[in-house]
DNA sequence: GTCATTATTCAACAGATGTTGAAAGTGACC
DNA sequence: GGTCACTTTCAACATCTGTTGAATAATGAC
C-alpha cells in the first residue's frame, strides 16, 4: 500500500554534509575517511561520491552550505550598524559587535550543525595548506568591509597596524570556534570552551580596546 | 688511532625529528606518512620506528623538543620582567612583551625549524584532537606563572574576563604562528605572515589594550 | 502499465598505510 | 679475531584508502 511515502524523507545529501560537517571539524581532511562519514550518515560508502565527486569537492560543498547564509547575516549586521551611526562612522565597539554578534549570539547557536562549522573554520583558517586559499574565496569580500568600515571608524590610522589587529582579532576569533577545552583546564572550569555566547561580552571588549589603542590621537 | 669519532656523525634522529616537525605542521598528524618523513630525512622507512616507536609517539617527540628550551627562555624573560619591577608588579606591557619576545624576536626566529615548530604549535593548539591534552601537558604550568603575575598587576580583576582574555591572547598568537598567508591577501601584501618580528610590536599594542581594559577602576 | 531518469547498493580495484621481524652492517672492546 | 650491542636495511604483512562501474531499486511523467 505504501501508506505515506514513509517519513519525510530526510534528504541523504544533507545527512551526507552534516556527517562531514562534523567529522572534518574534529580530525581534518586527513583525518576523515569516507567510509567514516557514509556510516556516520547512515549511508552507503559510495554515496557521498555520487553526490559530491571526489573526497576534495565534498570538503568544499561542506564550507560552502553555510558561508552564504553567515554572510549575508553579518552583512546585514554592518550595514545596520553604519545606518544606526549615519551620518558619523559607527563606533569601533558597534562595529565589532557587528562582525561578532551574529557569530556568537542567536538562537542557532545552540545547533551542533553551527558549532561544528565554527570549528571547521577554525581548522580552515589555521591551516597553512587551507587558510590561504579558502578563507579568502569564501570570507575575503565581507571582510574587506568590516576593515573599510573600521578604518572609516578609527581616522587615519596606521595601515599595517590595522591589519595587523585584525588579525589578532581573526586569531582570537578562531581559537573561540575552536572549542578545544583548554579554557576550561587552564581556568579550572570557570570558564566554558562550548559556552560561546558566554564569551561574547569578554570578546568584544578585549577586542574593542586592541583596535582602539591604535586610534591616532585627536 | 681514531682521530675523531669522524663528524659530528649528523645524528638520523635529529633529521627524522625535522622532517616530522615540518611536515606535521604543513599537513597534520593524519596528513603525514611515516614514508614522506623518511623520505624527506633521507633515512629508510623503519627508523621511525626504531627510534622513536609508533607515529604518535613521534609526534610527541617532535612537540617535546623544544618545547623545554622554550619554556626556559619565557620563563627567564618573565623573572627578569618580575624583578625589574619589584618591589611593585610588573605593567602588562612588560608581562606581554615578556610572554611574546622569546617567541618572536631573536635570532631563532629566522631559522626554518623553529618556524615550523610554531606552526606545528598552532596546529595542535586549535585541534579539539590534540588542544586539550598535549598544550595542556606542555606548556600549562608556564602559562599559569603569566597569568598569576597579569592578575597581580591588574589589581583585582574578574576572574572570567582574565580567562577569556588570556584566551584571545593565545588565539592572536597562534595564528601568527600558523603563517598561512592570509595577512598578506587581506593587506594586498603590505603585511606578511613569516614577518614575526615585524608583528610583534603590533601584537603587543593589541594584547597590552586589551587587557588593559578589564583593569578595575581605581 | 511503460519507460526513462534518478537514486542506491554492491563488490572490487589499485595503491597507500603503519608496523614488524629477520637479516646485514657498524664499530668498540677484550 | 671474536664477541657484543647498537644501527640500518630490506621485504613483507594485513589493513585501510578513494574511486569506480555494473547491477538493482525507486521515482515520476506520460
Amino acid at each position: 500500500m505504501s501508506v505515506t511515502k514513509t517519513e519525510p524523507r530526510l534528504d541523504r545529501r544533507a545527512a551526507i554534509l552534516n556527517a562531514a560537517e562534523e567529522l572534518f571539524a574534529k580530525h581534518g581532511y586527513d583525518g576523515v575517511t569516507l567510509r567514516s562519514i557514509a556510516k556516520r550518515a547512515g549511508v552507503d560508502l559510495a554515496l557521498p561520491n555520487y553526490y559530491f565527486g571526489p573526497k576534495r569537492d565534498l570538503f568544499d560543498a561542506v564550507l560552502m552550505r553555510r558561508a552564504e547564509v553567515l554572510n549575508a547575516w553579518r552583512l546585514k549586521a554592518l550595514e545596520d550598524a553604519l545606518s544606526a551611526a549615519r551620518p558619523n562612522p559607527a563606533s569601533v565597539e558597534a562595529i565589532v559587535r557587528a562582525y561578532l554578534g551574529p557569530l556568537l549570539t542567536g538562537a542557532h547557536v545552540a545547533e551542533p550543525g553551527w558549532k561544528h562549522y565554527y570549528a571547521l573554520i577554525a581548522y580552515v583558517n589555521n591551516s597553512p595548506e587551507w587558510g590561504g586559499r579558502l578563507m579568502t574565496q569564501f570570507f575575503d569580500p565581507l571582510i574587506d568591509q568590516f576593515i573599510d568600515a573600521l578604518r572609516l571608524s578609527l581616522g587615519d590610522v596606521d595601515e599595517k597596524a590595522l591589519f595587523w589587529s585584525y588579525h589578532c582579532f581573526s586569531g582570537a576569533l578562531t581559537l573561540t570556534f575552536a572549542e578545544t577545552g583548554r579554557i576550561d583546564h587552564l581556568s579550572k572550569g570557570l570558564c566554558r570552551s562550548d559556552d560561546l555566547d558566554g564569551a561574547y561580552e569578554h570578546v568584544v571588549r578585549f577586542i574593542t580596546a586592541g583596535f582602539e589603542s591604535i586610534r591616532p590621537p585627536a
